[in-house]
DNA sequence: GTGCTTGCAAACGTTTTGCAGACTC
DNA sequence: GAGTCTGCAAAACGTTTGCAAGCAC
């Protein structure tokens, strides 16, 4: 309600890779190795990674896990509302624990990522809200712009 | 100045195809019927059209320009300030005349698009400006969200 | 054993690039 | 004639899909 930002995904019990893959069963869906291994990949990942990063990563593991089963799955946990994906300018897609979301600046010219707390579009929010009754999810798109140092 | 957006481009003078390319010849380009033909249709057009959409308009008129010289030319006039392109969610990439430029807002549901002044962007730009230094420009990419009948 | 999931290969839509010939100036 | 621009074909990029085999339950 004080929520900016309008999250159409329910809150998922996302406070290990075994409640998340409880949760996939529940669903009638499976717990299989890709899966395990994405979810742990998450887990420890903090940073802007894009589907190839995360398979690269699951990769380091092991190593015949393919892309596609990466794009399938990350696909499967975004139903859940267990993944979240941003577009960060040009380039791909990235990936992200459902409750690792925040708002992304990215410089036009040198390419920097800042995150910053979604209260910034606050005011955004109202305003489209009151004029066009549209509800902005600032956390999909990043906005583009120019950095403090290539301006 | 009093400006929320920043605008690299200088201002061309876009008041007709030929002053276009007169432009276009002073740096050292050639007026070949590929980039008038473009250009009028440019001229003609006042919605979003992707590279695609202006393809086929041109070729309606002459048939066997390639959508990779549509492509370069958008590219080129976009480096002069002629031409500015904006990303509306997924999909391609929308080209305009750089006087023509607005922004958008784009419903995740629907895919509804919505022109919006820039003045909207006002305060989100202040306090990006302040907080961060970042200059954001609200044209280069839509917002997402989601519209009225969608909420 | 049912049926969800996988690896692989191949397609997708958008955009870019390499090249030889054609055209503008 | 110098150098830009073109059409074409092919590649690049991120992503999706069809399929038969493989695995979880």
């Amino acid at each position: 309600m004080g929520n900016p930002a309008n999250l159409e995904v329910p809150a998922a019990d996302l406070s290990s890779v075994d409640a998340v893959l409880a949760l996939v069963r529940e669903q009638g869906g499976r717990a299989t190795p890709a899966r395990r291994l994405l979810l742990e990949v998450l887990f420890e990942t903090s940073d802007h990674s894009s589907a190839e990063d995360l398979a690269r990563a699951v990769q380091a593991k092991v190593p015949d896990v393919h892309l596609s089963t990466i794009y399938r799955n990350l696909e499967e946990l975004e139903g859940l509302g267990v993944v979240v994906h941003t577009h960060i300018g040009h380039g791909p897609a990235t990936y992200h624990l459902a409750n690792r979301t925040h708002c992304h600046l990215v410089c036009e010219e040198c390419g920097t990522v800042l995150d910053v707390p979604d209260d910034l579009f606050r005011s955004l929010n109202r305003a489209t809200r009151d004029r066009f009754g549209f509800a902005i999810d600032p956390r999909h798109f990043a906005v583009l712009g120019l950095c403090q140092r290539c301006r």
